[in-house]
DNA sequence: TAAATTACCATGATATACCATAAATATACA
DNA sequence: TGTATATTTATGGTATATCATGGTAATTTA
């Protein structure tokens, strides 16, 4: 039995005319193990697809639930957003899930998908909005590179 | 129920065509009695690829999980940062890894690799620059211990 | 019934698991 | 202490399984 469930790597795949991409092996094997499903919804900030299990939002909603804490409006309005743009993507036999008009469109992707790991998420970018956003977080983490040294967890690399 | 966990020594082994490359009979040890998996990344400061246990990746997420909220910024280029690099390595019956073209070229491998320990993580040099980087570390910690610098001859500094 | 969606099959490319041998190390024994 | 033997480890080669992806059939739905 698995203990940790993370996604990892950055995988570019081809999407059909359909909008077919195959989920990673990697990614795939997570959710079967987990015996959840994946959820997929359009990113609030950026122009990508986010996904992650249902677990995790299930976990999300709970945590909202269970908060009494008064800034939380916030948190619990985004919450909102999301629940009201997410959707339930099932795979094929062959490990393909069929992404919808609306989630291409706000992502800009056309025939190449990349797919981002995030941990406990993972995002789906075009190649084009991926490149671009790659050097500004490497921009933006050289920049606060000395604070995240000093955590405890920090990587020093 | 062993006590500790680390990597440590300097081993050096040959990289094949594949980019296959043995995991030094210590560090499988490790992994195998913590039943989890190894996890390599581009340092994001040196010309080598880093290595831990999945455990150690597992426990940053958590962490990055619980201390920031759901939706920040800050989390999101973090965990774009290291989870979208970062790759599960298993290895095989004779204890192989392939690390794969985008890490060797990072760190300048071809057909020789150095493992160096480092604790709860470990490096993956090429002889060339683990030989620089051991000269810079040797130099930088001499300047900070003046005391130990009385010798002329660093031979066993 | 036409269109759209979903599930299944086929194939080439790639990655992975396994086998065999060589080298190194540790162990046993004289 | 030195030599022989056993055991672990490293490495080259190859068979096998997996994966991504194009295509098509079955099913739904409008």
């Amino acid at each position: 039995m698995r203990k940790t469930f993370l996604f990892m790597d950055t995988v570019t795949n081809k999407v059909d005319s359909k909008g077919r991409v195959s989920l990673p092996a990697d990614y795939r094997a997570i959710v079967k193990e987990l015996g959840s499903e994946i959820v997929c919804y359009r990113s609030l900030v950026s122009p990508c697809i986010e996904g992650c299990t249902e677990d995790l939002l299930e976990k999300l909603a709970s945590e909202i639930e269970d908060s009494n804490d008064f800034f939380s409006q916030t948190q619990d309005d985004l919450t909102n957003l999301i629940f009201g743009d997410a959707k339930r993507f099932t795979f094929d036999s062959t490990g393909r899930i069929v992404l919808s008009e609306k989630l291409l469109k706000h992502a800009q992707i056309k025939d190449t998908a990349v797919f981002v790991g995030k941990g406990r998420k993972f995002q789906i970018w075009s190649p084009q909005n991926w490149e671009k956003e790659e050097e500004r977080i490497r921009v933006e983490v050289m920049k606060k590179r000395p604070v995240l040294n000093t955590r405890k967890t920090g990587e020093n690399a």
